[in-house]
DNA sequence: TAGACCTATGGAACCGCTTTCACTGAGTTA
DNA sequence: TAACTCAGTGAAAGCGGTTCCATAGGTCTA
């Protein structure tokens, strides 16, 4: 691999205007210029980004730690946020890694990442790193949290309002004439899924319902964690007629189980999703979901890196959050005619 | 941040013992080392990455190149890359890019991963850009090619038997009493495509059918362009009674299309698919389906990037072929009574 | 006791770039 | 013609590690 000094000998230059040549830099007349590029075409010359990095004591690189890659709702975050940071003049790289809502796999992966000087750092925070966190943030390392937030570390962030959301899901349910309405959950120490449930009882409370705790239950964080949890549930019937899933997995999850127990959704129990899928069209049951602007949420956290990493002059956090929106299709009943929904409602 | 001279200032050692304390590359007594690990602690040091990388000639990343991670056949493939990259001892690391079947995309990531000096590739190759391969290739640089091959280009790879894939979803929709059997397909230039038409016409063949041309329909990559060309199909209706979608952004345009156009799968028309969803069994139509283990595909690739890594002596490119498992459930009709079936199958 | 050997550590070159500072020679001004 | 300006380029330091080679001091052998 030819080296600057390499294309500065062929080219009869010093190292400087290779340099100058190769990064627009400084003023190098046409006729040196044109002797410098055909040196390095000759020689097959690529700067060496490592060295460069390390002399300019920044890699281009942006960090991103998500939950789990395979869920469509961090596939097309990532989509997002690659899209806008390749795009982006300076050309940002991408470094990801899947923490699996493991706290010592995010602190491994923190370690990791901090080691090869990524420039910033873009994550769905599992919670319990705190510390570290803190420290980053406090030394004015760029951090954007994505999806959640970590109360009172002074980070940007980028999420919905998953209480309006939840709200409004469930609230979707109660027009339909639910009653009894579950609902399932993730356990974490980010404030996403306690909002999602705030929204849940204040959707109940508004209606003048009762809360019932018997009708939360929680499960980890995969589509099979998820079925099991669902399938206890479903056993121990609490005569539900709906349930309220908290993120898509859940979804997925409750209605393989569901069909595992040779139910039909929505005919012998209605589901609500938050969290959409993008093919949800092509398929039945038609989910009725809040979509979260996943794509949107990954944008503006590039957007929102890149500012800091712009000026470097410290500010406020910025909290953006951005709306899901409620898509009725048919999980709730919400097409049925009024017998048989009437026949779901009243377990 | 703290330098490694700071840290040998702090314990009075030099910067060659604190490098070997973090790397434990050779013996240091137990008081110094003590020394050496208390002063990292005070001073917070973290090994500079990129001056390491500089210095050993090697940053202990893989690029990946997929077309889409939106698309749940490269998130499950990269979730295999990246399991497999971390856990190994060396810890690699992934930087990730997406090219959406462009091959000017490709090359300008190839070049992006290049300056940065990824030690190896692991990619889905578009196609086009053979020369930039081909040379690094001959260089000896490690790429391993994913889900596709591009012919006579001696890197390794990972695939699955596409032909027999196919050959086995023709051969089931056959079995089934289809005669006239559409394929939708993407345009690509590397072999999987063809291998897959390959399969469709073996079956075809081998069952003493004729293969009508007009049967055949292309469409571009996404999930929406599926459906734009599936609705132009199903409009000029070529009285087929089923269909091959030959990967699964094509089931899903389908699958869409023909729920805009009230079609029911597959009381109306089989659909069957190459490449299964994780989710497949959570909702109607159960999608009859050849999976492909697609997190092994990634967790094969990286392991052998790691054997090219590993020993620097050339060997023989390996092409390993996995194989995909046909499974069997409800959108060719399998499941149906014998006259409706009878009702689908002559259109 | 001299030389050989071994153990634990240090000195410093070097990886390939960027960037500051300096320099040369031509043109301009007084 | 001397002094100055300015355009174009070069020399070399330095980013923060790794690693080769050297060395001091101790132990062992003859």
């Amino acid at each position: 691999m030819a080296t600057i000094q390499d294309v500065a000998k062929a080219a009869g230059v010093s190292s400087a205007t290779v340099s100058h040549v190769v990064n627009n830099s400084r003023f190098v007349t046409p006729e040196t210029k044109l002797k410098v590029l055909e040196a390095i075409k000759k020689l097959k010359y690529r700067r060496d980004g490592v060295a460069r990095s390390l002399r300019r004591n920044s890699t281009g690189t942006i960090g991103l730690m998500i939950s789990d890659i395979s869920n469509p709702f961090y596939s097309d975050l990532v989509r997002g946020v690659e899209d806008a940071a390749y795009s982006a003049n300076k050309g940002y790289k991408l470094v990801l890694c899947n923490t699996d809502e493991d706290p010592s796999k995010e602190r491994l992966y923190l370690d990791v990442m901090l080691e090869n000087r990524i420039d910033g750092l873009i994550m769905a925070p599992v919670g319990g790193n705190r510390e570290v966190l803190a420290g980053l943030i406090d030394d004015g390392f760029p951090v954007v949290f994505v999806d959640r937030d970590l109360p009172d570390l002074l980070a940007d962030s980028v999420t919905i309002d998953n209480r309006t959301a939840a709200f409004n899901v469930t609230n979707h349910l109660i027009g339909l004439g639910h009653r009894r309405i579950a609902v399932m959950h993730a356990i974490l120490t980010a404030n996403s899924i306690e909002d999602r449930l705030t929204g849940y009882r204040m959707a109940i409370e508004a209606a003048g319902l009762t809360i019932d705790p018997q009708l939360l239950f929680h499960s980890g964080s995969t589509i099979d964690q998820a079925k099991k949890a669902s399938l206890v549930f479903l056993a121990n019937t609490k005569k539900a007629s709906a349930v309220f899933c908290t993120n898509n997995f859940m979804t997925l999850g409750f209605l393989q189980a569901m069909n595992e127990l040779g139910l039909q959704c929505p005919e012998n129990f209605a589901v609500a999703s938050l969290d959409d899928f993008p093919w949800a069209s092509a398929f039945r049951p038609q989910l009725t979901a809040v979509a979260q602007p996943a794509y949107d949420i990954g944008k503006e956290a590039v957007s929102l890196m890149l500012s800091r990493l712009a000026d470097g002059a410290p500010r406020e956090p910025t909290h953006l959050v951005l709306n899901g929106e409620l898509i009725v299709r048919e999980s709730c009943g919400a097409k049925l005619d009024k017998e048989s929904l009437a026949r779901l409602v009243k377990p």
